[in-house]
DNA sequence: ACGGGATACTGGTAGGACCAGTGTGCTGGA
DNA sequence: TCCAGCACACTGGTCCTACCAGTATCCCGT
């Protein structure tokens, strides 16, 4: 048995290769000139038949290598469209996608998604509460009383609704990693408790509740007042959620109540 | 011109489609039979050839869809591989993966970055010191008297020692998504902040300090202190990047500072 | 019994062919 | 002159065949 040669640190000094293929290559010269600026959003990449020519590759290659590119939401290619593939600009879908499957493929359970939720969302409140100007102050506060009239409509018209309450909170936090994780963790949420939830739609008192403790923490928002803010969104989805937890779980989410 | 016709919450009803490819449900299909757990870790796809036998498609739509699976990090192929595509398990990397490229393409700058890890990182943290037991208490301590030794070594000992540390304790605190997060935005603060600081690598003054902060949290830990510990290990981060960023920046900063 | 080569697979790549769309530009009619 | 409408060039989507370079297995000869 030979021995790997070892660095500094006692960790083995080689890792485990993989055989290059074709395809990686056009990849990371196309993700390189998009990552670079020299391509985009908007721009068009030559098509199919000019890249094979271009790198010298098959179309099958060139095919595999888009494919890969359109799946990480980098570019996006229509049938019979002149110019080839058109380049994206940025877009939580494809993080909102890689949480996703994190998450299902890591059987991440609604509470560990709830704890998530109250880490990322409470700090996004707490930033917009710092930082609001006038028109996010003014567009958050639109999507509330727009969740009050929809509170008189429907279920689903308050769900929509909320959401868009909750987009606006964050959009405002102007952190925008923290606001794709929020959106990710909402949908999540939303999507794991809706079997036993969702059926029925939120019974109305339950609304006027939602709209209660939104209201509070709208309240600390306009008076920025930081802390407190997190605190009572962190507090609003623990009460929400808390009840169909287990009592260990329960647990774990109150260490993170106070703020 | 025609009109939309309009939901009850005001936004359009129809939503933009995209032409069903055949690759596409190859991909879901076997996605979702890696989701519902009918192939696990491990387990093999059929061949290539095979599998277009089964789908009904030509062999380049089969290896499309392996390829944006691969993408994806839920499968890998090696060649001359009997038994087709290896399915892997869960994996960061994919998850990194997104982020990085949302980061990058988003022009996301150093400041969001670390003002995203001090709120990730820092519930870690205090999750750990509320809920590690003996063996993941023993691990983070082992970590942190291996950075002490590193410290003498070199600094690119003391760094790899430093992400250790981090791993341990984030991996202590239970929640995949949290640790999962706190890793990427480490990895892609060090790599932001590399041109300025890594040429010449932590001067031995930086690394003590290091040591004498990370032991201060690393104290609240032992101590199940939560909040102090978070709050500690959110100061870390402020202190020890906070003279690269601009007042502005900074402001924003602090208003994550307590907890 | 054992070593080594033939074999039957695997994925990687190339190249050709056809189809259904989409723009564009030209042509013919008003 | 202007415009409607058709032909054409080109796009991506899909299929097919073929070949290469690996790998694992099995069987045969020693």
């Amino acid at each position: 048995m030979t021995v790997a040669p070892r660095s500094s640190a006692g960790r083995p000094a080689f890792t485990s290769i993989t055989p290059v293929r074709a395809y990686e290559g056009v990849v990371s010269q196309i993700e390189e000139a998009i990552f670079e600026g020299r391509l985009v959003a908007g721009d068009r990449l030559p098509s199919e038949r000019d890249l094979m020519g271009q790198f010298g590759v098959s179309r099958g290659t060139v095919r595999e290598a888009l494919r890969v590119l359109e799946s990480n939401g980098l570019t996006r290619s229509r049938p019979g469209d002149p110019g080839g593939a058109t380049v994206l600009g940025q877009s939580s879908g494809r993080l909102t996608k890689a949480l996703t499957t994190f998450a299902r493929l890591g059987q991440i359970g609604a509470a560990e998604l709830i704890e998530f939720r109250m880490v990322v969302e409470g700090s996004a409140v707490r930033l917009a509460a710092e930082l609001h100007d006038e028109s996010s102050l003014a567009a958050m506060e639109a999507a509330f009383e727009a969740m009050k009239v929809a509170a008189d409509e429907s279920s689903e018209a308050f769900s929509a609704a909320d959401v868009s309450f909750h987009l606006a909170v964050s959009a405002c936090s102007g952190n925008s990693l923290l606001s794709a994780c929020s959106e990710f963790s909402r949908d999540m949420v939303l999507h794991l408790t809706s079997e036993n939830l969702r059926d029925s739609g939120d019974p109305p008192e339950r609304m006027q509740e939602t709209l209660r403790r939104h209201g509070a923490y709208l309240h600390a928002i306009v008076a920025r007042e930081g802390r407190r803010a997190e605190q009572l969104a962190r507090q609003d989805l623990f009460d929400y959620y808390g009840g169909e937890l287990t009592e260990r779980e329960r647990a774990r989410l109150e260490i993170l109540l106070m703020v």
